[in-house]
RNA sequence: GUCCCCAUCGUCCAGAGGCCCAGGACGUGGCCCUUUCAAGGCCAAAACGCGGGUUCGAAUCCCGCUGGGGACGCCA
């Protein structure tokens, strides 16, 4: 089994795209087949390099690797269809001989003219087929006194062309509703139905799983299948992914971009874990997770996967569920991993100057405060950011805050704080501690004072709970010279401020 | 407009004629846990688009309608 993902690089890779790149590496992982990665440059103006090497980068972050491409080669290459020109101009050569396929000569103009007539009197718009009649020796030339043509596949009329479908069955088109269409543009490249089927029959590419929005290309690429002389692989035709409005998936749906999810701080295998679960589920009793488990590694993915069980409608991409998962990787994953990951976000915030190990350490340290209740990578800084800076105004301005400072006694507790708190995080454990001293050494003690106060210390209302696992943290190590942290402020560093504010 | 595809909770899926007064997941609501927010646990509400057939029996098969999507480029 031969697979292939084949993107045009004119611009980012979606999540609609990567969707349909995560199919074909699923089935090629599951079936010991080869996933192939052709890159479809052929309109030379839209093209650009930075956009093939993004959508590279995007696709081995989401870890699907390929065996055939670019830039690892193969026995089928190149892989860029802009290197291939010659294959195409060689096969073109060999339909127009044949009398598949013929020059046109008609202007922009007239066919625009011939479509818009088309469509007012209710017809599909097609080619008129005026060139049709151009012998071979008139084309030639016309060519040699310097008139640009294109060359058209000659569509035989009336006829049927239809072809099993892996996901949708039976699928038929009648040649009435297929105008002659481009095979090779007046410049010399070739158009993309041409192209595709030259490159996937001469890579033996036995699977086209594709989109939806190639189902009415197909009828076309069979028939040049055909006029080539070549046996068609087998198709699968792929529901879109849609927004919420069930319009298609654009910008203005918030992230598409494969590198916007990772920007964010979205987990690769929480993309493809959700991707996979739109349009397909696995079969009952298939695997080791159970039946209607739907988090699974990618590697049992690939070998539930199968077209069979793939749903035939439009499915609407569905932000809140990506997270939950997104969640649940970010609790599995090691957290050294996630230190490493997220140590940009903090970079970003001003908490940590340099990515050191002690940073990253330090980093890791903070995690459990932080990952089981955010739903992003980014997020994290912030769940964390009362280490990291403390707006004492802020925190007496608080609702509950300001009304306990008036309480009788209160000016003695807040004084004696600083000098009851000690160790560097205010948990759980240490409050206790705290209200312990502080009522030995002034009398006062009870929820109603300490609550708020403790919360105006830690951060705000809803800030992180911090009565986990926090490791103990060496600050004098940390805030050398080069450990790479910008600064971290102690419980009793808040207590400071805070009482000091209050003064 | 023409052709093609599609149609189960708000969303993603299960359901391949009786197992279904429809099951799971996300989300939502409630409760529990918690001196805060989350997380976690438990419970609940929530759907077979409509109309005709076929059949003893239809979410499941057929037809029509409606609705949605796609395609009709010297874009891919």
């Amino acid at each position: 089994m031969r697979v292939r993902f084949a993107p045009s690089p004119t611009g980012q890779l979606h999540v609609g795209n990567a969707r349909t790149a995560l199919f074909n590496w699923l089935l090629a992982r599951g079936h010991d087949g080869t996933f192939i990665l052709r890159i479809e440059d052929t309109d030379a103006e839209r093209s650009t390099r930075e956009s093939e090497d993004g959508i590279l980068e995007d696709l081995r972050w989401l870890g699907l690797e390929w065996d055939e491409g670019p830039d690892v080669g193969g026995g089928c290459g190149p892989y860029r269809q802009s290197e291939r020109l010659h294959l195409y101009t060689s096969y073109a050569n060999e339909l127009l001989a044949g009398g598949h396929a013929y020059y046109c000569f008609c202007a922009p103009q007239k066919l625009e003219d011939d479509r818009r007539k088309d469509l007012a009197a209710g017809r599909p718009p097609k080619y008129h087929g005026t060139c049709r009649s151009v012998g071979p020796d008139d084309a030639r030339r016309r060519l040699e006194a310097g008139e640009r043509a294109v060359v058209r596949f000659r569509v035989p009329d009336r006829t049927e062309v239809s072809f099993q479908d892996l996901v949708r069955g039976d699928v038929t088109f009648s040649t009435d509703v297929i105008g002659d269409f481009i095979l090779v543009r007046s410049e010399g490249r070739p158009a993309y139905n041409f192209a595709v089927v030259v490159d996937d029959a001469l890579m033996d590419v036995t699977h086209v799983i594709r989109g939806e929005d190639h189902i009415s290309n197909t009828p076309r690429q069979v028939l040049l299948y055909r006029a080539l002389g070549f046996a068609p692989p087998r198709f699968a035709h792929l529901s879109l992914v849609l927004g919420p409005d069930h319009t298609p998936l654009s910008k203005r749906h918030g992230a598409t971009s494969v590198s916007e999810f990772r920007e964010r701080g979205y987990l690769p295998e929480a993309l493809t874990n959700y991707l996979a679960l739109i349009g397909w589920s696995p079969r009952a009793g298939g695997g080791e997770t159970a039946d209607d488990a739907e988090l699974m590694p990618i590697d049992e993915l690939a070998r539930r996967f199968a077209l069979e069980d793939v749903g035939h409608s439009a499915g609407v991409f569905d932000p809140e569920k990506l997270a939950w998962m997104n969640r649940h990787y970010m609790k599995v994953a090691a957290p050294a991993r996630i230190a490493a990951e997220s140590a940009r976000y903090f970079q970003s915030r001003g908490f940590v100057k340099r990515k050191t190990d002690a940073a990253l350490a330090y980093v890791e340290s903070l995690l459990p405060m932080a990952v089981a209740s955010v739903d992003r990578l980014e997020e994290i800084p912030d769940r964390v950011a009362f280490l990291f800076e403390y707006d004492a105004a802020a925190a007496i301005e608080r609702p509950g805050v300001a009304e306990v400072l008036h309480e009788t006694g209160a000016p003695e507790v807040i004084a004696a704080l600083p000098e009851a708190i000690d160790g560097p995080l205010l948990d759980r454990d240490s409050f206790r501690a705290m209200a312990a001293r502080v009522k030995e050494k002034t009398g006062r003690k009870g929820k109603a004072l300490f609550h708020p106060i403790r919360v105006a210390l830690t951060g705000e209302r809803g800030g992180p709970e911090l009565d986990l696992a926090v490791p103990a943290i060496d600050r004098g190590a940390l805030l050398s010279a080069d450990a790479g942290v910008a600064r971290i402020l102690s419980a009793r560093d808040r207590a400071r401020a805070f009482a000091a504010a209050v003064r």
